[in-house]
DNA sequence: GAACATTATTCCGCAATGCGGAACAAAATG
DNA sequence: CATTTTGTTCCGCATTGCGGAATAATGTTC
């Protein structure tokens, strides 16, 4: 249950507890959800209940919160709109890749996300899907699994061995007594990059749907390691199609969003 | 230079600061910006170097910031990101109103917005452009003044008689000497809205750029007052087209959106 | 509408927690 | 190597946040 290996927990006279207590309450609101009532955050959180309450305030105040009128319960503020456009507005690679991923997204009629590693998830900084109907670009900002989802995998297998090492550690806690099997499999995937060029992973993360990844050779080194998916339900693409199609194409794109390569 | 005007300030019991300052930190990056020392966030935020420091370092443990290998510098961190995923995701209004705001900007080959009242602001939920190169969407997020925006006054205009004098409070505050002009041209354009329905502001936000508003009826009341507009460079778009041709179709467009209006 | 249950807010004494000046360390600059 | 600039750590002080308990507000049941 040690959080922070590397120091004698709970001693850590920088860390701002307040700080940290006030965004577990802003995280506590999970996607789609619209209001949470002051005792659901106090659960959720593990907090008590006039913490809680003396949290929901100051976060109102600064409009981090904001309170139904009526309900008297709380949604996320439109600040945090704010500081979230911000971030990304600082990757410019999305500048560049958004419109040559939309362009082939339209061309094999499939759906490519530009994805980001943070510790053993990829959180997506843009999808372009085929048919704009589905879902309004909802999965920005959202977490997928490093080991079983093709992006996941081909972000994994572009890491250094040390990085590789970090991840690999975080895995092991994460999946406890099933990670073996996670990491034999991850291996495998990796080879498989290693001769190919991509990652797949065929209805392992979602049923019937199939998908190829590949890496984006990092532009400025330490900065995280970005990746591209294309993924599309298994009653249109087979695994050959996947393989002998698109895979080659993903890694056109990917050469052509990051030229130095 | 009193923030609160309703209590004597700085006697709050329940306000907590140390969580203030750490978003203060957080809002401190500007959107667009990539990286920034310990030293400009301590200016910009006014606190002292220790404090920074501490903030900035609690900030990273919790992956709100994420700090550049080499420069040591910080950017903003993914889990700001999914705290931004799930403001959006709480406003099922979006997966109604986008697909219906892209056939129109696609029809009319002109951008189309999505915006809700924050204050004196609006802020953008969905924008749907003409040709999705420009930009990508880093617009969602963004705000822009109630005043002298198209979109900002058709909002003003819908807003309830104890609503608009609150609004009118707050601008009074962020004009100064300048509101009681800025109130004139206000007025005007409400008149205009509750005459022919929908507000203009011909270059006057942005020289070149022509846009129409109008307001959504808001679906559940005191949820928040949501509102559309249409914009275009002037050189495509003269002031008969705008009050001719897209004011009507953006007044169908909202009642497409909000269908019991 | 009385009696109860559930949830939110406020109070208040205690001490833990965060504060910030200053000393220290580490780079960058010349 | 001296100097400036920037980041981190120390540490005593008291402010600030804490949380149990009391209070208020709201909703529910019969």
């Amino acid at each position: 249950m040690s959080f922070t290996p590397q120091e004698d927990e709970s001693k850590d006279r920088l860390f701002v507890e307040a700080l940290a207590r006030g965004l577990r309450v802003l995280s506590a609101f999970r996607p789609g959800e619209s209001a949470l009532s002051n005792q659901v955050l106090a659960q959720r959180t593990g907090l008590p209940k006039s913490t809680v309450s003396r949290l929901t305030y100051t976060l109102t105040k600064l409009g981090y919160l904001s309170q139904d009128a009526d309900s008297g319960y709380y949604r996320l503020g439109l600040a945090v709109l704010a500081l979230g456009s911000a971030v990304l507005g600082s990757y410019d690679i999305r500048r560049v890749a958004a419109p040559l991923m939309r362009d082939f997204a339209l061309k094999h009629t499939i759906s490519v996300s530009l994805g980001m590693r943070d510790g053993s998830d990829i959180v997506y900084l843009e999808t372009c899907r085929s048919q704009a109907r589905v879902s309004v670009q909802l999965s920005v900002g959202s977490r997928v699994p490093l080991a079983s989802t093709a992006i996941g995998r081909a972000c994994y297998s572009s890491l250094s061995t040390t990085e590789r090492e970090l991840a690999d550690t975080d895995m092991a806690a994460r999946y406890g007594q099933d990670w073996p099997l996670v990491q034999a499999k991850l291996e495998q995937a990796r080879q498989q990059v290693l001769q190919r060029g991509y990652s797949e992973s065929f209805g392992e993360f979602e049923r019937d749907v199939m998908a190829v990844g590949v890496a984006l050779p990092s532009p400025a080194p330490g900065q995280g390691s970005l990746c591209l998916n294309a993924s599309g339900p298994a009653f249109a693409f087979d695994a050959d199609t996947m393989r002998q199609q698109i895979a080659p194409a993903l890694m056109q794109l990917a050469r052509q969003i990051v030229p130095g390569a």
